[in-house]
DNA sequence: CTTGGGTAAATGTACGGACAAATGCTAGGA
DNA sequence: TCCTAGCATTTGTCCGTACATTTACCCAAG
């Protein structure tokens, strides 16, 4: 048994239902066949098929849901040259660690522009606590500045901004029940407005990574939307990959 | 046998085996107690231990080693704020798909800054392709701007660049019978020179993203380093992670 | 027509066993 | 001394089985 194979059989299962998947076999959208009938038509366990999906799931190719079956959420993704790297990675990790300081907390109303980063109607009131975020320890340097955008019938939790570890978003679902489903995440390059560079004491006009992060529950709603400024000047952002074991995914290191 | 549990035993075992790491009772490098050690220890099957450590393994806590045992990699994440979120991402994925348009080919020997970004002695040859990142088609608007970095030894696959698929760092590892280990990905915000503005047909001092990517094979030699500008008003790199099925890691959706 | 329960189907969890493959170490021989 | 063969240890792969949990669907009762 599983002598001197060049690759494990799970591998190789799961080789063939991605070619099958990107020969169109099974469309985004379809539903895979059961484990059950994949044993059957492939001659191993059941072990192996979930080994096997388990694979095709970390790629990202399918999502698997109990009741219902193996879904297909992708065929491949698009051949990029260098840019694309299925990559498991720690999304904003400071040195030494870091912490918010608050600033304000006011109520504002959304212009058309604040709207669309927030995916809402014009006119909707949004709770906002602006602040700081330093390094650890005395006066330790500011690196960046975040706007916080809590819907209003959350506002209660802007108290807990800045307060001991944990996420706003864990303090939102702790509080009032419900659970991020998903964050969509947005990154591009500014040039900081005259407020906020005085407020991180740098020059207005300096380059900064403008991060944004928009985290839905169940049905797409909008739970919080957190938006960062990072100074080029005093962040960088950085992390490292390694290869996963079959070489598919890259993972964080 | 498994009624009624709030929380599946591999998962509550996953729990127990990081609350050990993180009280110290594993220090970073240490070998974790071998899988039928485990099973003895809390009485259950192997199964379920190796799901277990499956989900510190996703959570970047450990690294299993056939023949070695299982080494503890990370102790927890620095308890930043709203910013951690451990989350495979796919990286950097264009609208529609883009293709690279070399420009030139030629040889730079590394200054002070280029050094460092290539993480080599000052004075080093290098071999640089500069290309223009286009939409597909005819016409396409030009959203970034890319410098590829090879070691002399490896300028033979230059050629290859922004020719028919697959990425830069295959071609080498095709040829060159080595393979990539490890990426090192860098992120921040940069105001554009007026050699690579005007390249990309926007106005000299936009801000743009740069995004750095170092490749390094087995004993971190260098194998390959891209440098990516993505002028703000032309890209904005976005994303959505969902959560896995028990919540300790995001996942790309 | 709506609501409820029951059933079938699908994935998830968990147990058991066995052998393969990689590594580190040791003992023995050249 | 050095090198190799072999053994013990550890994780990887693969098989089998059983039951739990979730979901979709049908059908009967109200």
């Amino acid at each position: 048994m599983g002598v001197n194979r060049a690759q494990p059989r799970y591998r190789a299962l799961a080789e063939v239902l991605r070619i099958d998947l990107q020969a169109g076999r099974y469309p985004v959208g379809s539903v895979l066949p059961g484990e059950l009938e994949l044993v059957d038509r492939h001659r191993v366990s059941r072990h192996t098929v979930r080994e096997a999906l388990r694979c095709l799931e970390e790629q990202g190719l399918i999502t698997r849901n109990r009741g219902i079956g193996t879904v297909v959420t992708a065929l491949e993704s698009p051949p990029g040259h260098v840019q694309r790297l299925a990559s498991p990675a720690e999304w904003m990790r400071y040195p030494e660690g870091s912490r918010l300081v608050v600033l304000a907390t006011d109520e504002v109303v959304a212009d058309a522009e604040l709207a669309s980063s927030l995916a809402c109607k014009r006119g909707t009131h949004w709770c906002r606590v602006r602040a700081l975020r330093r390094l650890k320890g005395r006066g330790g340097a500011v690196i960046g500045w975040s706007d916080i955008y809590l819907p209003k019938e959350y506002a209660a939790v802007a108290i807990s901004v800045g307060k001991a570890g944990g996420y706003v978003y864990e303090a939102i679902e702790k509080r009032f029940g419900a659970r991020v489903e998903t964050v969509e995440v947005e990154l591009r390059a500014e040039v900081l407005d005259a407020v906020r560079a005085k407020g991180m004491g740098v020059k207005s006009g300096t380059p900064s990574l403008a991060l944004l992060r928009r985290y839905r529950g169940r049905e797409g709603r909008v739970f919080l939307v957190t938006i960062a400024e990072h100074p080029a000047e005093r962040y960088t952002y950085g992390f490292r990959l390694r290869r996963s074991r079959d070489g598919s995914v890259w993972l964080p290191d």
